[in-house]
DNA sequence: ATCTTCATTGCAAACGATTGCGCTCTTAGA
DNA sequence: TCTAAGAGCGCAATCGTTTGCAATGAAGAT
């Protein structure tokens, strides 16, 4: 048995197309004992309405896309759920795209996701051309940037303030004792990078520190092979850092790896704190201090400034700062007195 | 301005919306020159045919469901990100739910896909009453249940081998020379769960070492709680094992914390492995020996036996196999001699 | 009794694409 | 020259839903 249409429920109550539409949207202009037994009767055999018709006069499909990065990165696999969630309380669903490397995935998963009728789309934590959004955006079609600033102010963008963050970090490191704090970062290129390195240097300036350009080694990506490789490079120096802060947390784990393998440890030779909390850093044998954000929270912002686009309240340039949390662990040491 | 439609693009080229049509999906019944004009004018406008339209024609959405238990979990995230790749390989799009641990979330999920026209649905692992199943399945609806066997064999199911992966680990610990194995697993309502104790017995059996209860503790959840709490218990006892076999590696991590604070350490004193190979599992300071599966090979197979059932070829009813592999790293210990 | 008024319902068009059928026009065969 | 075949194209219906407008009927006002 087919599931039923509305025509059907039409012929089994005996009133026409329309009326039952009208019963079902609790329209005004009809009466409540047609409304009660079409709502019966619909109850009865399990009637639902088909989406893709009413999308297609309503133009409007309840569904909005997710573009991301990497699903299987934890911190992307966070954002992604809470999105879910809170989506799904929203009503909608989502379809999701990880483009990964792919230089074209992105415009190519907007099209595709265009094609299927998507109502908005959020794009996360992922390298874009500026362009592919401009065209979105001067079609006013809703779109809501995550975790990732571009030049020009194009569209919402919902951004943790990494800044403050790396203050957090290193403020933090300054006053447990440590003096001679190293950074390794990220690609040069993406301005989350760039905004690290550039509070690392005012928040040692703020406390009086004086700057070691040997102690700054820039990564040409977010991952353990960079945390690894300029690690080995600090360790190798004349003047080794008592402490180090990652960009991200996985940078972290590489240089803790080359830290236990020199046999010094950890944070009595050489503090290590990382960035993101991705969820192993939580795990006992490892415990790094980290900076974290409120993933609810991103994620309900960015739903909730989609689901305004797509109701025609019109935001078009905004910019949201999420401030992130410091989670002290053991990898940044204690209180040296 | 609006994207183009068909019936745009038959003004602009002369033609009706049916020639249109036609020339754009290679209809035979077609002038070659009319086809190139058609073409390259929907090329230069950039035309994109609206899948609602077409969805709603042809009951036909190229798009599908998955439904997940938890996309934080790097296991269901990997699967996650695998089918999402196989999806877009075969032009289907996908839509996630993530079911946590709402009872009704399955249920729910499935009707919400099944609104929205997709055109079948994947179900992995995940907690599930099998009469709703049942009804898909009776109606000819596309599904495929990934990771997780059902009493009943309905319809298309993708289970790895789990027994097998038991009996490696086991086998591999006995040869290595450790001689009494524990055992902390899962809840006894799972057939996941159930499985494993079953395979652990009998390769004890058929190593004709004999079966100790008391080193078989089952827990009600493959967490970290289980870990830490039966780890405790297993430790208090009079004759203490020399390995533990953990039912996946969330437990395993929380029977290693047991073990740290305990001042003992892995794997000389005690050895432990878990099950699953999650990504923390690798991490330089864990190296927790596990048994991982092909999931990109999982996802395959799940889609494409999907993508057959939608087809219209009929594999209602079938049950694959998937052999895991065994991951050796250090918590299990060497060949002691 | 006649005219309004209003509540209730149905008709039909619309959303954008696909496709069976039939129309026209060319071309070839007799 | 006439017919038949067939290539090329358009008409119109269809998918399931929503909604403006018109139609119906009953009730109330005069």
């Amino acid at each position: 048995m087919k599931r039923p249409t509305l025509k059907d429920l039409a012929e089994m109550t005996g009133f026409s197309a329309a009326t039952v539409s009208r019963a079902l949207n609790d329209h005004p202009r009809i009466s409540r004992k047609a409304k009660n037994r079409i709502i019966e009767t619909a109850r009865k055999v399990g009637y639902q309405p088909n989406l893709i018709a009413r999308g297609l006069r309503e133009k409007k499909s309840y569904l909005i896309g997710l573009i991301i990065y990497d699903l299987q990165n934890s911190f992307h696999a966070a954002v992604t759920r809470s999105i879910l969630e809170e989506a799904q309380y929203e009503g909608y669903q989502v379809i999701i795209r990880s483009t990964m490397d792919h230089a074209s995935g992105v415009i190519e998963a907007i099209e595709d996701m265009r094609r299927a009728g998507v109502d908005g789309i959020i794009i996360t934590a992922t390298r874009l051309e500026e362009s592919s959004l401009e065209d979105l955006i001067k079609e006013q079609f809703p779109v809501v940037q995550l975790m990732r600033r571009l030049e020009k102010n194009t569209g919402v963008q919902i951004v943790p303030d990494g800044a403050y963050g790396i203050q957090m970090l290193v403020t933090h490191l300054l006053r447990i004792g440590h003096q001679k704090i190293a950074m390794i970062g990220g690609p040069d290129d993406l301005s989350t990078s760039r905004t690290r390195y550039e509070a690392y240097y005012q928040a040692l300036q703020e406390n009086n520190v004086p700057v070691d350009r040997n102690l700054v080694l820039k990564g040409c990506a977010f991952s353990y092979e960079t945390g690894y490789k300029f690690c080995k490079i600090l360790l190798r120096q004349v003047s080794k850092p008592d402490a180090i802060v990652c960009a991200d947390d996985l940078i972290a784990f590489g240089a803790m790896q080359v830290i236990d393998e020199a046999g010094l440890s950890i944070p009595e030779d050489i503090a290590v704190v990382g960035f993101d909390d991705c969820d192993m850093s939580a795990h006992p044998r490892i415990q790094l201090t980290s900076v974290k954000y409120d993933m609810k929270l991103l994620a309900q912002l960015a739903v909730k400034s989609l689901l305004e686009q797509i109701d025609g309240l019109i935001p078009v340039h905004k910019l949201i700062d999420i401030v992130p949390q410091l989670v002290v662990r053991k990898t940044c040491g204690y209180l040296k007195g």
